[in-house]
RNA sequence: GGCGAGAUAGCUCAGUAGGUAGAGCAGAGGACUGAAAAUCCUCGUGUCCCCAGUUCGAUUCUGGGUCUCGCCA
């Protein structure tokens, strides 16, 4: 009967789990294992010049083992899912035609969901000067007359999104103001049926306690080998602290640490704090991928299971359901 | 040793003109189609340090005690 479009659809492996559980070490043997290349779906590693803080993989591995969608842009320059989407589509095409595997490994839930759901086939603009220019007056006036703004505007956005949710109403209306159209309707014409990618998900995952723990530990290693220098450094090389991509924990916490509004252990500390609600935030969007197969990390030890899971990969590529 | 300040949620603290109490942070869950490591939502009973007194009723007032932190010796 109808393989509903299996044989149009390009199959890419997807690594996912939260922050520190271990994906990067397996997925480096894994990808050895399939001939496969990496892609990396993580929204601090597109950055150039956020290494340390954002656990980039080092050079030496990636001459061993080619990585994408590492160092695309500089920190001042706006990116989103939506450039995400573009630029994974075509890795994942080059790397499958070159006859080797798509592996996507990262902690991003919405980019991987920027490909798997209906992508857009073109970006949508935007605009950093007027966002500042709207959150002026969000707080001068307060975030309700521009959710109102919104609501006059178009209903259909604003009731999707919540009233104090300043973000999204300040897109929405940036999006307004730069098109002269109103978001959902940019939303619904510039939407692509669905996806011509079919995943197949790897989750790993360890109890709370020990992740809790290696997330420490993570980040305390971060701080003792550059991760205080590096944000030093891209303050020194002019970039605003306001900056989307120094918005992330560690980033933001050693931005105040540099600017004296902290001591270096209440950064750390926060860093590690951040780090850990972050992982909990990441959780509650992979729970909801499917398929996923998921495996306790100190289970893949066993070379047996590991064996397994190889196997389920490629039954998964040569075109059987999982 | 003297003087002063304090003792309330895991932490920092607010408060009750006497009717057993609430914020932030932490923690847990959740939303999220364009900034996503962002943004946002929901969830708060704890001998209100101990003992005695006043009172119908004390975490709140009075006395004593204990401990902590300042300053002076």
């Amino acid at each position: 009967m109808n393989e509903r479009k299996t044989g149009t659809s390009l199959p890419f492996i997807g690594i996912i789990g939260p922050t520190a559980v271990g994906k990067t070490a397996w997925s480096l043997r894994m990808a050895e294992v399939l001939d496969a290349e990496i892609l990396s779906v993580d929204s601090r590693q597109v950055y150039r010049h956020l290494d340390v803080g954002a656990d980039k993989i080092d050079g030496a591995t990636r001459e061993r083992i080619p990585h994408h969608l590492l160092d695309v842009v500089d920190p001042d320059q706006p990116f989103s899912a939506a450039d995400f989407g573009v630029l994974a589509s075509r890795a994942i095409r080059e790397v499958t035609e070159r006859r080797k595997v798509p592996l996507l490994v990262g902690g991003t839930p919405f980019y991987f969901q920027a490909l798997t759901e209906p992508l857009l086939s073109e970006d949508l603009p935007k605009s950093w000067e007027l966002r500042e220019r709207l959150e002026e007056r969000a707080k001068s006036l307060g975030r309700e007359v521009l959710y109102e703004e919104l609501l006059r505007r178009d209903p259909e956005y604003a009731k999707r999104i919540h009233s104090h949710d300043l973000h999204r109403i300040i897109r929405g209306l940036e999006l307004w103001e730069l098109c002269g159209t109103i978001p959902s309707e940019l939303f619904r014409k510039r939407r692509k049926p669905h996806s011509p990618f079919r995943p197949l998900y790897i989750g790993f995952w360890k109890e709370r306690e020990d992740l809790c723990a290696g997330i420490a530990c993570r980040v305390r290693q971060q701080f003792s080998s550059g991760f205080v220098e590096e944000v030093a450094h891209l303050l020194e090389m002019g970039y605003d602290a306001r900056l989307p991509a120094l918005q992330g924990f560690g980033y933001r916490e050693l931005v105040a640490y540099h600017e004296g509004k902290c001591s270096l252990q209440e950064a750390l500390e926060g860093d590690i704090r951040a780090t850990r609600a972050f992982s909990r935030r990441q959780m509650t969007w992979f729970r909801k991928f499917s398929p996923t197969l998921w495996y306790h990390v100190s289970r893949l030890e066993d070379s047996g299971v590991f064996a397994e899971l190889i196997g389920r990969c490629r039954a998964f590529l040569g075109g059987k359901t999982p």
